[in-house]
RNA sequence: GCGCUCAUAGUUCAACGGAUAGAAUAGAGGUUUGCGGAACCUCCGAUGACAGUUCAAUUCUGUCUGAGCGCACCA
């Protein structure tokens, strides 16, 4: 009954509409108006409208509508993350390129974008590693490719965690190298230093591979003193507390958890060294409206407690502006990846290894195999859910057909070959052509319409997978499209539409891979 | 013990209070020798359990089960 009476209900409703003349004034202007079960009006979008986006898109103009945090427009994203003298692995991958897409995003929707990399390279796992260094001075001279440095410092680190955990000696003189670490002794500070550059070196490699660059690079070196000196301030203020020798936020009163700031030993932890950091971040590049922290999930209770202190410390310079983008881990389907077990997979070594299939299978250059290796991987993370942990197969990371990047960019390969048959321009469309244009079309065309509210959504939401998603479902169609449809066959006005459908199909896969962080190639 | 995530076809993912729960992959079978078949089509197959809120629940709430993670001097 009442569903009955919902219908009857809509349709005084659509009356009303258009007695009123509201449909004119539809902003896009609707191409019809119906009521259907169980209670839906629905606005069909007018060809007009459908076609002059489609013009638009043709001529590769995206008008997405803008998005802000705050009034100064703009915005830090941190991420990276990698630590020195350890691999960058495929959690890392996944890192950034989910940082480096939403960059993008947000710079597509009018911000100006930060990139800031938060590097640790000071701690246990730099002790542990130069620990096994420390006798090899010889081996080390031979070395001469990042990459033989690289395999070298992967094997130290081993070694030296290993040693940490059986042998007690052992443990006492690497909790003794964090510390020459950390008091700078010049006993250590050469080795340290020329390591170090070692890993940057390689990491540099990394992100010139994947397209991302930043803006600032921060050491967790570099926060030590004026992390301890915040600290000092807030335990003066009352913030912070002293106990049991050590001097620590007590969530208690916020609900929070109790953590430790600065050590017993009266060094900073990570947790004092963030405070150091923020205040940099947020004075290097004037005021933020967002500082957007990459970063796994299982620090979730370290940023609730960093962010309340650092409000309570400057409630204006830091409340409700800095945010954690808990992306999530990728864990292997046997397990979790850990250095312990051995198991770690390297970034570039999955890059590598797709280049190798997709060389195999398509018997491409190996410029072409290289943009699509990069993009295969960096797709294969990016059509999930940030938030969601990844259970990572490395048959099906490098799998080539169904929603990978090449299937979209060989999309647009194949429309791109289209497009270089016809050699003339791509006409407008006149009435005439309007006229003609048949449903097959216009599904295409209404999907189209979609993209920029796709983008705004991926933004808001800080959600990629949102454009991936969008993007395969659009090649997808087009693909259906081409099935059935001639293209340059087709009579001169169908044939003029179905081009320009074929050069915004192109375009749209284009810029939505480009929001992505991928690269498409002309030819494959 | 307290807290935070998560649970959808065999597998990996979509669906952010609405319409017939979509894909991919795996499996089975196809595409009048057509602009790139790296494509396309058909079939097969799913909401962990029990309550509640709602006109309407995969979606919100509660309990349970299962998985992961975090809660004091690592990062």
């Amino acid at each position: 009954m009442i569903k009955d009476q919902v219908l009857k209900a809509l349709n005084e409703v659509l009356k009303k509409l258009t007695v009123d003349n509201i449909v004119v004034d539809l902003q896009p202007p609707a191409e019809k108006i119906e009521i259907v079960k169980p209670g839906f009006i629905n606005f069909w979008i007018s060809k007009v409208q459908l076609t002059s986006q489609l013009h638009e898109y043709a001529k590769e103009k995206f008008d997405f509508s803008k998005y802000h945090f705050g009034p100064n427009k703009k915005v830090m994203v941190e991420f990276a993350h990698p630590n020195t003298l350890k691999l960058f692995h495929i959690g890392h991958l996944r890192n950034i390129s989910t940082g480096e897409t939403v960059v993008r995003i947000l710079e597509a929707v009018g911000n100006k974008v930060i990139r800031s990399n938060y590097q640790g390279d000071v701690g246990l796992h730099t002790a542990k590693c130069l620990y096994a260094v420390r006798n090899k001075k010889l081996e080390m001279k031979k070395l001469k490719t990042t990459s033989d440095k690289t395999k070298f410092i992967g094997k130290m680190y081993t070694e030296g965690t290993r040693a940490y955990e059986v042998d007690p000696k052992a443990k006492e003189e690497i909790l003794k190298i964090n510390k020459m670490i950390y008091d700078r002794d010049l006993e250590i500070m050469p080795l340290w230093e020329e390591t170090r550059k070692w890993s940057l070196d390689y990491f540099d490699e990394v992100y010139k591979r994947v397209y991302s660059h930043f803006d600032r690079l921060y050491f967790e070196s570099e926060f030590y003193e004026r992390g301890t000196e915040v600290c000092m301030q807030a335990l003066k203020s009352g913030i912070l507390e002293k106990s049991q020798g050590a001097i620590v936020f007590n969530g208690k009163k916020y609900g929070l958890d109790t953590r430790v700031f600065i050590n017993s030993l009266g060094f900073p932890t990570y947790e004092g060294k963030e405070l150091g950091l923020a205040e940099k971040e947020f004075s290097d590049f004037g005021e933020l409206d967002k500082n957007i922290h990459c970063v796994t999930p299982e620090q979730s209770s370290f940023f609730k407690i960093t962010f309340k202190v650092e409000e309570l410390l400057n409630e204006k310079k830091y409340k409700n502006k800095q945010y954690h983008l808990a992306y999530n881990w990728v864990n292997l389907k046997e397990g979790k990846m850990s250095s312990r077990v051995g198991n770690i997979i390297e970034g570039p070594w999955l890059i590598d290894e797709t280049k190798k299939k997709i060389v195999e299978k398509f018997k491409c250059d190996d410029e072409t195999a290289e943009v699509l290796a990069v993009a295969s991987v960096k797709y294969s993370f990016l059509k999930q859910s940030v938030t969601d942990a990844i259970a990572f197969d490395l048959e099906e990371s490098i799998a080539v057909d169904g929603n990978s990047a090449p299937y979209l960019i060989y999309t647009y390969v194949r429309c791109q070959s289209i497009l270089r048959r016809h050699s003339g321009r791509v006409p407008s469309l006149s009435a005439q052509s309007l006229a003609r244009m048949g449903e097959n079309e216009l599904n295409l065309m209404r999907k189209f319409s979609k993209f920029p509210e796709v983008v705004n959504k991926a933004a808001i939401d800080l959600s990629p997978n949102d454009i991936a998603n969008y993007i395969y479902d659009l090649a997808s169609s087009y693909n259906v499209f081409y099935q059935k449809n001639p293209i340059l066959k087709a009579d001169e006005e169908i044939k003029k539409i179905r081009l320009l459908i074929t050069l915004a199909t192109a375009n749209i896969i284009k810029k939505g891979l480009d929001l992505l962080g991928i690269k498409t190639v002309e030819r494959m």
